[in-house]
DNA sequence: TCGTTTGCCGCAAACGTTTGCTCGCAATCG
DNA sequence: CGATTGCGAGCAAACGTTTGCGGCAAACGA
């Protein structure tokens, strides 16, 4: 590798015959009470571009104590969800102008591979938690004792810290007005309790069913305890996508079948889907199928899923707002620290009413 | 947010009664010619420990030119190759006591966001690029402006830098092999040769058909110009699934129908299932279909894609060894700068030997 | 003509580390 | 008994910026 030598702020100003202090506050335009002449500024800012002059960012960040780049921690960024989400949120930073880089952290709190991550993010201004974990509360809490803001992204709502969340109660109630809207009434849900976001989905299914007047018995709830972070096995989908398949079809052979399912998050449906196949029934003729985020797994499989999807986008922005509201002005008490956005239901072709036999 | 204060080396060696530069020599023990007794390393290790201090990455990679992270480009983070990808070489670096952050890049070199990642990459050690683009070879120019070591990934082989590739053409032969041994003669081909890798992967094909006396004429490559990397829409994996179904269909509709597709990439295939099923196809008993890579998506579907998988655990680990080798001496001309690893063929259940009728 | 303002800019002190060199002391050697 | 060696550690100069403060002309007001 050739290196060529590397042009500081110094050798600026001695091309241009200024001082590096007015070098310095032209390329920054931080002219707080100076006065640069025009003449001189044109110079500085021609010379600096035709010589390639690039900030020492480490110089830089020391003096000013601001590195100019957050840092995002993504639960599993090899997921459908969480995968798309950490790309929205890097274009949204972008759009602030602002670079956003991304890490991993693995489900061991305590664990030196953890500790490594909070301690290089001292590197960055401020912090984007892309997900929930079970031991979520923990992490957040050693984030606290770094003196960075940081903002939790799509880790539920039952969080004190600076988050930005879907409103799930709003969505969850689209979708069973639509179920129901359709005729359903005998609906089911499916999902793992061991996945972060699920116990929380199941009590407002449950709560909004219980408004209409109508109820899920147990039979009717298929908990799996099917975890996909585990440290040895990171975001195996695979697994779960078995596991998903034989807790449909043990909800579908029951005596008295549902007619419809939710099953909480893309890939679960999926092992809906496989399992109704397998058993010979049809989609939606025969049961209809639901889930929730609406990832790219959810068009590409046949039929194609009537889903609750989470608007990565919009999401990704509002957490980079916050974020860079946070990092400049962390005590502002009239910040909104707290926001929802709404969920949208697609409809596709996975659902339909029930079958008269039924 | 309370700010609590924060510990620097000097209250470290005031409270051990001893000077910075010792802390410092034994924090990092870089002992090298100066002595430290055993009882003063110690009480040091011991006491930065209780007061939990943390050293400011600033100063120390000011001072050493070395920050110790490495920084990730990645072409398509929402992309389930690619976004697995990045998540197994962040788990790699970190194995390696390393730490890894992953940004994105957009499909337009000369854009002031490409010119800010540039600049941002100043704080990495090193870099991965991940994935491949149109213009790729203008960025990794870029990048070799920066004195700084990169390494390319799963872009190609036929790149000057540093890089770790899968075998493609051994691979390739692998899969045709299996398909003549089925008693495949007709084979297609489809895929976006927009798609960097694809006119690579078209032309291996092509070149091992002809090695077993057969080939495939020009119905039978069904070659989109899909891209999905537009800077106004990446990576929107949809329109890519409706290409495919089109270009699936007159594939299949022909007068003289191939017996067995190859797919360029999992996204292709998936949508191939769709359009024979639309058609009332069956796979793999009317049409067998493969395709390259080997993510999630294929396995959820329907049925399972037998498919040529790009080890992306062993990828990830080459490419961040290979990076790390590079960091620590730059100039060595023992080092093999280009690593190729073996793909697997994964049989499932969409190939099956060719229907008697065709 | 003499203050006083205004326009422009440079001096030099940080920021928190790392590291080449120097330095003192006790034990060992010739 | 002087000289060497081994051991343990501190001094102070960087690293490349940012920024508070002060200074020197020229223009301006009285």
């Amino acid at each position: 590798m050739s290196r060529r030598p590397v042009v500081g702020i110094r050798d600026i100003a001695e091309a241009a015959g200024v001082s590096i202090s007015t070098v310095s506050r032209i390329l920054n335009n931080k002219t707080d009470g100076v006065r640069i002449g025009d003449a001189t500024r044109q110079r500085v800012t021609e010379i600096a571009q035709r010589m390639g002059y690039q900030p020492n960012p480490f110089a830089s960040a020391l003096r000013s104590n601001r590195s100019g780049i957050i840092g995002a921690v993504n639960m599993n960024p090899g997921g459908w969800f969480m995968g798309r989400l950490g790309m929205e949120v890097q274009l949204a930073a972008r759009q602030q102008g602002i670079e956003l880089f991304v890490g991993t952290v693995r489900d061991r709190a305590d664990s030196v591979e953890d500790q490594l991550t909070i301690l290089q993010g001292q590197l960055f201004d401020g912090f984007l938690l892309l997900g929930d974990m079970p031991n979520y509360r923990d992490l957040a809490s050693n984030l606290k004792n770094m003196n960075k803001p940081f903002v939790s992204v799509a880790a539920g709502t039952d969080i004190e810290t600076a988050m930005v969340h879907t409103d799930e109660a709003r969505g969850i109630k689209m979708m069973l007005d639509y179920l129901t809207s359709l005729g359903h009434r005998k609906i089911a849900f499916m999902g793992s309790l061991a996945w972060p976001l699920v116990p929380k989905r199941l009590q407002l299914f449950q709560e909004h069913l219980a408004a209409k007047g109508l109820e899920a018995p147990d039979n009717y709830v298929s908990a799996m305890d099917y975890f996909p972070y585990q440290p040895e096995e990171f975001a195996t989908v695979e697994r779960l996508h078995r596991a998903a398949i034989q807790h449909a079809k043990s909800l579908l052979q029951q005596a008295n079948p549902p007619t419809a399912i939710v099953c909480a998050a893309d890939g679960f449906a999926l092992g809906a889907l496989k399992a109704a196949a397998q058993l010979g029934l049809a989609v939606p003729q025969d049961v209809s199928v639901t889930s929730f985020d609406g990832t790219e797994g959810t068009f590409t499989c046949q039929p194609e899923l009537t889903t609750l999807r989470r608007p990565m986008e919009k999401v990704a922005t509002e957490a980079i707002n916050l974020l860079i509201a946070l990092i400049d002005s962390p005590d502002d008490p009239a910040l909104e620290t707290r926001v929802l956005v709404e969920p949208e239901l697609i409809l596709r072709d996975s659902c339909a009413p029930p079958s008269a036999s039924t």
